[in-house]
DNA sequence: CGGAAGCTGTCATACCGCTGTCACGTCCGG
DNA sequence: CCGGACGTGACAGCGGTATGACAGCTTCCG
């Protein structure tokens, strides 16, 4: 899942993008609403937290931005000001969700995880796909009833080709959706965790390859 | 409109079922719960018509089997006990509609109409011409339900071949649409896809030559 | 503080199958 | 009988993929 947190206390940027990073998202940070506008042409993020006092653009008017596309990302606001008032005003600029600074951790993560339930209408709460369990909150895998012990990258890997089944992904699409922008565009990260991914998914293989084009989870078992 | 009518009364699941097809559904019967496992793991509905009495498989059991999914049908629970709490308990499992018998037919169809109209657009994503079926989400090709093993090119040549169906391709505008724009045009690499394409599709030929003319795929099979 | 263990990305390497070229054979119309 | 179009087998080059080894890093724990 990818995040985009705006937000220019640059401790606070990072503290959320660190806690976020440890659920296993792929995080980036823009510290002004300049570099997040950039940022939100170029890459395709699930979720935006994004900070309502801002140099650069507003946050106010960076949320209409957001929201007036069609492919969009879905906007959680941040604020100082807790007041009702400024609850309606935020809802009524097409945030999505609110959330009052200061703000408890783990209630920042849990909207950022349901907000991303959201976006393609009514997702379940956990993906099945063959023999594959994922749930995605509880961060836990089965096959076949039996948990697997994933790391953080094989983890998303698995939920990104679940989500896409019975479509596939290409190597870039899952270097876009499971890394952040910092990852080197040459790297063969991607088939190296596929492939640690494989070995822990055991047999009959649940992954195949379709040489030059990308990844799909096979769902006939 | 695809539709499964889950109800071990055979003569109401019959009744049920003539009713949806004359409004125009494709309509499958399943008498028990496990059939109707089976059914749905085969077919891709839009919509569950399921009694909640079932042997087999507990109409709850399947309902929350279905709803767990992914790529899932909208369901309609049928009942016999109309009290809210059991409305409440039928909600909570996943239904997504719920109606107590004994019910007046319009208003099943109604509901069903209502069901399919909220489900996000059963997108018909499969080709089919003939024998041939492609399916260019999963990147996968059958011919009589059995599967291919097409390399990328002989996939793309299909596929251009399959969407001009019943029309008929140019080796040039294969070229075009295959290869890329720098193509040598005096390359006779078309020729050979097709031949190494054909002989994965196997007989009877599915692919004809238009002498001086172009390919067409066959689709009278 | 120190060491063990796990995660992650890089690199080198081996392997496999796709791909385009070429040569040759065949078919068909003129 | 000739010529063009097409089919097909052989072949070599290349690129994509899998994998083991390794190093940097963090975390955990005594």
């Amino acid at each position: 899942m990818r995040v985009l947190v705006v937000e220019d206390a640059v401790a606070l940027a990072e503290v959320v993008a660190e806690g976020l990073r440890d659920q296993g998202m792929a995080v980036d940070v823009a510290l002004d609403g300049l570099t997040a506008a950039a940022k939100l042409d170029v890459n395709a993020y699930d979720v935006v937290v994004l900070d309502r006092d801002l140099p650069g653009l507003s946050g106010d008017t960076l949320c209409e931005m957001i929201t007036r596309r069609s492919e969009r990302a879905m906007v959680l606001m941040l604020t100082a000001a807790g007041s009702a008032d400024d609850r309606v005003r935020g809802l009524t600029l097409g945030a999505d969700d609110y959330l009052a600074k200061p703000f408890h951790f783990p209630e920042l993560v849990l909207r950022v995880r349901s907000l991303a339930r959201r976006r393609p209408a009514a997702t379940p709460r956990t993906l099945i796909v063959g023999d594959l369990e994922l749930d995605p909150i509880r961060r836990t895998a089965t096959r076949r009833g039996a948990g697997l012990n994933l790391s953080v990258k094989e983890f998303a890997v698995l939920e990104a080709l679940m989500r896409a089944a019975p479509g596939y992904l290409s190597s870039e699409a899952l270097l876009e959706q499971v890394w952040d922008e910092n990852a080197d565009p040459f790297t063969n990260t991607v088939t190296v965790t596929v492939g640690r991914l494989r070995r822990k998914l055991g047999d009959p293989a649940a992954i195949v390859t379709l040489p030059s084009v990308g990844y799909r989870i096979d769902g006939r078992h």
